[in-house]
DNA sequence: AGGATACTTGAGCGCTCATTCAAATGTCCG
DNA sequence: CGGACATTTGAATGAGCGCTCAAGTATCCT
């Protein structure tokens, strides 16, 4: 772990037979060690799709309150406090990704949630959440446990 | 469980004395119960935060290689194939949020995970799209192992 | 000191996205 | 059928974001 792990850390001036791409000054080795565990381009895309669902304080707290129990668009939007509208606009992006569901019963229609994946994530980080209980940016802690 | 769960559901006119807010159909009952286990709005905020910043899939990549090993911009900018500029201005919203960290060697700049939480949430989401292994928009497949 | 390297930063631009408003759809009741 | 209700949808608007380009800072080597 010590004998040649670092080929551009230290070398004095790069080669010019060295540069394959714009770069000329990175460590193959440590590069090639990495790209062998990477996530796929294709993979990452989907992932942060699904990230950028749960990226919205409105979104969340739908889930959130889907966790719970199946609900009709008029109670969601009382207890995430939006509109109508905005919540039946948000209901529908989570609709078209598979994470909620819908029943009809008369003129109302119960949503809840269809996807175990996603209520595992967000439960795991509203556990963090409620642990360390600090604002995330500037204030924020590690190991806010005590 | 079938005698006065539901006030709004069945009842064929609202009175006009019940409306507290601009919803006058809701059930009030179904809202109070969520409501006792609800996250709270301040958390809501900074889940969907912590969220926003896995939603996009420069910011995965990056997280992604440097749950591997600790790694220069250049490396990371030549990982994720995009350019250095754009590169560092992600790593600097990752650690404005305290999830990355940097080591200085030389005219070297080290980045490294400072989060085990979203390490693990990064983690926990890439084993799932790569079980799936399919496109969430439209084409998405529940247990779509086999 | 001077030049090269590794990275950062600020301005600007195009794009996405969450919300609002207004209108439409579908359902129930008389 | 006609009115009230629950929800959906489309257009418009405004804010935020990620990228590029160009300059700036910090470090190393001679």
């Amino acid at each position: 772990m010590s004998a040649q792990v670092s080929s551009a850390r230290r070398r004095p001036r790069p080669e010019p037979g060295d540069e394959a791409c714009d770069l000329v000054h990175l460590d193959p080795v440590r590069v090639a060690r990495v790209r062998e565990r990477q996530i796929r381009p294709a993979h990452a895309v989907i992932l942060a799709e699904t990230f950028r669902l749960l990226g919205d304080p409105t979104r969340v707290k739908l889930l959130d309150a889907l966790a719970a129990e199946e609900l009709c668009v008029c109670d969601l939007a009382t207890l995430v406090g939006g509109s109508v509208s905005a919540v039946s606009h948000q209901l529908r992006s989570l609709r078209a990704l598979r994470l909620v569901r819908t029943r009809r019963d008369g003129r109302m229609v119960y949503y809840s949630l269809d996807d175990a994946h996603i209520v595992s994530l967000l439960h795991q980080g509203r556990r963090h959440v409620e642990e360390v209980g600090q604002a995330p940016a500037g204030g924020r802690r590690r190991g806010g446990r005590g």
